[in-house]
DNA sequence: CCGTTAGTTCGACTATAGTCGAACTAACGG
DNA sequence: CCGTTAGTTCGACTATAGTCGAACTAACGG
């Protein structure tokens, strides 16, 4: 299985990534690379699919806010948090609060 | 005419907000409306049917992004700024940073 | 090699969003 | 009142996204 093609940081686009993120599904999944790093898919399925969890994936790595490696069996996942900052200063960050806020009870 | 319906701030959901804004022609209305205040809805066509520019603000209100005021025969958008910061501090200041980012030549 | 694990690709389906013309509506202006 | 302006609502259409089962694939483990 070869490795993924990931659009580099000036090609990101911030409509893509927006729409990215509009997804309850999607957004759960970068909260949870957010906090740890390098992780399969396997555990972020939720309940879902695999077929599912791999569309979802597959939008997140063109918006450019997944990179995927094949390391053996496993892909693993992680966020592309520096390339982020560097094409969008502070986005991830006030994107990833907010889901926070939102999370805090009433 | 009645007045429009707008959801409270603590209503505003962020995946509905990044819905709203991952759209290029809604999220070229909101800098406008960022960069001069209150506006009717007729400057901000570019070009598309009333029909069409009518349904996308309809999303903007419903996300909680604008607030629409019957003023006479106009109807007169703001940005719910204050009310989008008290919700999710920082977040459309970052979003509108982004895309002008974006606009900046390579 | 063969089974297993992890994930992709394909295809069919459903649902929803966006697009636009046509008819409508509310308030102003004279 | 009547025309005009500004925008909404309706309905039909098209396109695209998400969902999932089934078949596939790549690499490991023994």
């Amino acid at each position: 299985m070869k490795q993924y093609d990931h659009p580099l940081a000036q090609d990101m686009q911030l409509s893509c990534l927006l729409y990215a993120l509009s997804d309850p599904f999607r957004l759960a999944v970068v909260r949870k690379l957010a906090v740890c790093q390098p992780q399969p898919c396997a555990p972020l399925q939720d309940g879902r699919p695999k077929s599912s969890v791999s569309h979802h994936f597959a939008v997140l790595r063109k918006a450019g806010l997944v990179r995927t490696e094949v390391v053996g069996v496993t892909h693993m996942n992680s966020l592309r948090e520096q390339e982020l900052e560097s094409r969008f200063p502070g986005l991830l960050a006030a994107i990833l609060a907010a889901a926070s806020m939102e999370d805090m009870p009433a």
